[in-house]
DNA sequence: CCAGAATGCTTTAAGCCTATTCTATTCAGA
DNA sequence: TCTGAATAGAATAGGCTTAAAGCATTCTGG
């Protein structure tokens, strides 16, 4: 099933992305919007596009499964929800798959009947760990053109950009 | 249809995201990552959710016709789909609906049957417009908590995770 | 106790997106 | 000229995502 080359992965990038199009009037807040998407999507893309060839998974599946490592006692659907930052839908649909494959379990809440709790299966424990180890070498050589000051840098001020963008984001409608 | 108030608009986002379950030994350039995968997150939710309430379009439209609006001249199909950055049957099926609403048309090319050139109608420019403006004033919104000093750092930083992430994406495979 | 509100989760319908395959056309070289 | 490769775009199948609506359970205040 596993293809040796994907044609997303091999496709030269060139230099006429969504942001070159940006003009020289064009507002400094837009381009740099626009530069945030483009090297997101750049990244986003290369992890999809690895975890199917050689994990044969997705990222949502990926992403799901990372919350769950980071709590082994299990984490309701309405939390995973909030903390994958998507729809409470969403989170019931990739569960249903994770444990059709055994790689997640439902176990029930004696103390509230609507809810249970999600928990990594040993197996699926040991599928994510090999996958983990994969996407942080991925990540690690993707960000590796930024000097360890760098990385400090852009974390600070993504920090503030989060911060306001949360605050914004709730009030503000 | 439009609603005055989107549940995914006015849902307060706690501090317990993606991100926050990162770990202390977590690596540095892991952080950074699911730090900038928020932040467009948060961004993009709100554009997306502007762009239906205000407008009843959604983001990928509008992201077809601001390329149209920077080539009045039109653009191929595999231009958009370069430009924007997804697949080529992605750009016909939102091509088809914009036509099929009069805001952007397919002009043959005598030279090359194949093709044509996309543009946008008298209508869609108008439409554009007015949807440019309020796209606009919340990018610029949203990214205020920054000063202009920031906003160039940030951009310059940006700048570097793009070009290398470009770079090891095409060869690295 | 009990009716109505709130909560936890699922379902549904519709749109986005990709990889893959297909068709029509153009190009390149014998 | 003619044939095979390359290119432009469309069609298809499958997965992700959302908003909205639905169902069951729990909570709350009279």
């Amino acid at each position: 099933m596993l293809r040796q080359t994907a044609p997303g992965a091999s496709r030269p990038l060139r230099a006429s992305d969504r942001e070159t199009a940006a003009r020289p009037h064009d507002h400094r807040a837009l381009r740099l919007w626009l530069r945030m998407l483009t090297c997101t999507q750049l990244i986003e893309r290369r992890i999809r596009n690895e975890l199917r060839l050689r994990f044969g998974t997705t990222l949502p599946r990926f992403d799901l499964m990372s919350q769950l490592e980071r709590h082994p006692e299990g984490l309701k659907m309405n939390e995973l929800s909030r903390r994958m930052m998507v729809s409470g839908g969403n989170v019931t649909g990739i569960t249903d798959q994770l444990v059709k494959e055994g790689l997640v379990e439902r176990v029930p809440q004696p103390s509230d009947r609507r809810a249970f709790r999600i928990r990594l299966t040993r197996t699926g424990g040991k599928a994510f760990a090999e996958m983990a180890a994969g996407h942080e070498t991925w990540i690690v050589g993707l960000l590796s053109g930024l000097t360890r000051r760098e990385h400090q840098d852009l974390l600070d001020l993504l920090a503030k950009v989060k911060q306001h963008a949360m605050g914004t984001t709730q009030t503000d409608d």
